[in-house]
Parts: structure tokens; sequence; C-alpha cells
DNA sequence: ATATAATTGAGACAGAGTCTCAATATCACT
DNA sequence: AGTGATATTGAGACTCTGTCTCAATTATAT
């Protein structure tokens, strides 16, 4: 995902590159992790940002359906994000004790839900697979 | 899960089994679809009972940790359950169309999972898989 | 340069969920 | 059954995430 491509899906509808959705944009891009959108709204502001929270709540579904972004886990209350990794792509296992997070992926599994979906006649676009659990560290 | 495994469940932590939670206990019993906390505490109170929000909420996860209910998808905002049924756990394709929710369950895919746990070295206790897509009916 | 339509920020608002603490209820043990 | 230690409750204030409004501002096509 690159800053062209985002142009574009904004011209493709009539929506207009503005300072802040630049700022957004790059701010997103510098996230290496999940993130929440609040937290990135007061990153933004105590880094010296003019942004509003509206603004920040505005651009992030812009930024998930123009596919920068996903919607990940919600162990927590609020929803959480992460930049669609290049390399595609991947699942969670969350370590209901330490909170851990450990991405995985399996080609095996995509093609399963796959057919799992052509059987219901089920149009699959997107889906979120999280097992909770226990991880290595705290399963002593 | 029948009321005596909540009430060992109960017991084996101390927990006391009040009027309160038995009250919350069957109002879940007589759920035969998700529901949201909130939701069941106003049709409880709305039943003529006095029950407390505060206690809905913390009876919640003592349910969810006896395996009486799950937690399912979050399509919205905030937290559903759903009754762990007694033909066991399924997972969900939701359309993001109509909001509909398919339940389906796949042995298939619950061995991988397993397999993949075994190979991180994650002990998984329960997970939830939400495909989220466009169903039969409004695929058009 | 201008017109039009999209966008912004501030802050009020809404809704879910949590917390506090004094009053009360449960249960194990007589 | 009575008692004491401990868990639990309800009310409502509070917090936090997220949404909405609307007048002022800004991007873009022409």
């Amino acid at each position: 995902m690159d800053k062209k491509k985002f142009i574009s899906f904004l011209a493709d509808r009539n929506l207009k590159l503005t300072r802040e959705r630049d700022e957004i944009f790059q701010a997103v891009l510098a996230k290496k992790k999940h993130f929440a959108p609040d937290d990135l709204f007061l990153e933004m502001k105590t880094g010296g940002s003019k942004i509003s929270r509206a603004s920040v709540y505005r651009t992030i579904p812009l930024l998930v359906e123009s596919g920068m972004i996903e919607e990940v886990e919600r162990v927590d209350k609020h929803a959480h994000y992460e930049r669609v990794p290049e390399n595609g792509h991947h699942d969670h296992m969350i370590c209901t004790r330490c909170g851990r997070v450990i991405e995985f992926y399996s080609e095996g599994l995509e093609e399963l839900q796959a057919r799992i979906c052509t059987q219901k006649n089920f149009k699959g676009t997107r889906h979120s697979l999280e097992i909770l659990g226990v991880c290595e560290k705290c399963g002593s």
C-alpha cells in the first residue's frame, strides 16, 4: 500500500486529499504494530499535530476500505487495527495470561475456509480468526 | 451446561450462589440467540427483576469461564454472547449487507487449528472465527 | 480566480462498561 | 439455628470509545 494508491482511492470516490488525511496516513504508515484509534489520535496530538479526534475516527474507515489496514482482534473492548502487511494476511493467537499476540498464517486454513464458503454460497471477503489460550512462556 | 455445573464452578472458586447470580443464570438459559449484556439487563429489569447493571456485567465473565456461554461476533461496537449449544461449538459467517449470521461447523477446520497450535506450542482453549462477506440472498 | 462541494475542529452527546463503598447476604462451622 | 468471616450487592458517578452537529475552512475543477 503506497500513497499513490490511497490518493487514487480517494479520487475514485470524489474524496479530497486533505492535509489531515495525509497526516493520518503517514502516522499509520509509521505504525509497526496493532493500534487503537484513540491512541493514534493521542499520539498525533502529543506529537504536535492539530488533528481532531473526529478526523481520526473518520479517516480510519477509509484506510480500511482502501486496503491499507484491517481490523484485528478485540480481546479488548475497543477496535484495533494493523497495517495490512506486505507479506499478506495472517491470523492471531492471543495468550489470555500475558496478552501476547502470535501471528500465524496457514494456507490450508485459508483454503478450507474458501471451500466452506463455496458450500454455503457465501462470498467471503475477509475473515478474522483468533485462537485464545496460553502461550509457550505462560504455559509452565 | 446445567445448573449443577455452574454451582460447582462457583464453589470451586469460593464464590457464592446468590439470588442475583441465579436470576442471571436463568435469564441466560432462556436465551436462544445472541444477546448483548445491556439488553439482557434491560429485559430483566422490564421483567420485574431488581437486578443491577453491575451484577449483570459482573456475572457474565463467570458464565463465560464456566463454559455456559461464549463471546461471539463483534461486527457491532459492543460484546455479544450466546449459549454454548448442546451440539457444540460453531463459527460464524456474517453478511456485511444484511447482517445475517450464518452458523457453521467444520471438523476439518477444528483439527487444522489444533495442529497449528501444537506447532506453535500454544495451548488453544477456544477460538472465534468470523468470515465476513456477502450472503446468498444479498449476493445477487 | 472562483464556485461548489467536501472537510474540518470543537465540543456536546451517546452508549458500553467499570468502580466505589456502605449495606446486605451467603456459607462454613458450630 | 446462630454466628462470624467473607463475598456480594445496588446506585449512580465515572471513564472511555466513538458519533454527531454545524459554522468556518479548504481542495479541486473550471
